[in-house]
DNA sequence: CCGTATCCCAGCTGATACTG
DNA sequence: CAGTATCAGCTGGGATACGG
């Protein structure tokens, strides 16, 4: 992965098909990260990231989850039971991201004291 | 980096200062990436920014540059001079976010083809 | 249990006009 | 040139109620 140098060019940002673009766009909202990096632990049902995921609306997981099932990141079962239940899994293609999350995660956690540092300064300065 | 393996762990997704979340929430938004990313090649000028990112807006770009500047990504030098000049680039810390984010587009260009079949399959299928 | 449907509000964002 | 100020529209997302 660090053979070869992919850097991010000019012409991809400038684009509207910007491949950055449509990655943040499709984890850059507020909840589907955390259900990718949940179900990259392992299997959860509906109820288990509703629990698990602090503030989420039923309604909101549910779209997240159809979006990221739309999109090939997560597969969805249904077990035809009573009560019914519904099985999340990430897909190949959605564990494959997590790689470059938890590179974003890496980052984070290594400059999180940098940036609140330089915020504390900047408001400081600022009143 | 690949050397030693940093899991996202569940704790820290839940948690509100999560640092993946703090990350996203920094650069998740609509333009923060395009401006790191134009000054990932070389400085630029406000207006400069302004014309290459196709669409953005005055406003927009304003408070785009000013929140990393308040985080410390972003450094700005005003120059004394008629007309006024005011020149942006990274600090090294935000130089530092360029790695993740490449290998966020390199996971991008990679799988885009993926997750249009996959959008396209769950369409076909759903009408 | 696992959703869908409806209502509604906060805040993000663009448009426009104005200023040092 | 490099912003700031103000207004208005749209959309994300929560609350609630209902359905399979």
């Amino acid at each position: 992965m660090s053979a070869r140098h992919t850097p991010v060019r000019l012409a991809d940002v400038q684009d509207e098909d910007c491949p950055t673009r449509e990655v943040l766009d499709r984890v850059g909202d507020k909840w589907s990260v955390l259900v990718i990096v949940l179900l990259g632990e392992r299997t959860h049902r509906f109820s288990e990231l509703h629990r698990a995921i602090d503030g989420i609306s039923q309604r909101m997981l549910t779209l997240t989850v159809r979006a990221l099932e739309r999109d090939g990141l997560v597969s969805r079962t249904v077990h035809a039971s009573v009560p019914p239940r519904v099985d999340y899994r990430l897909t190949d293609l959605g564990r494959s991201l997590l790689a470059p999350l938890e590179a974003l995660n890496a980052w984070a956690v290594e400059h999180r004291g940098d940036i609140q540092a330089a915020r504390d300064e900047h408001d400081r300065r600022s009143g």
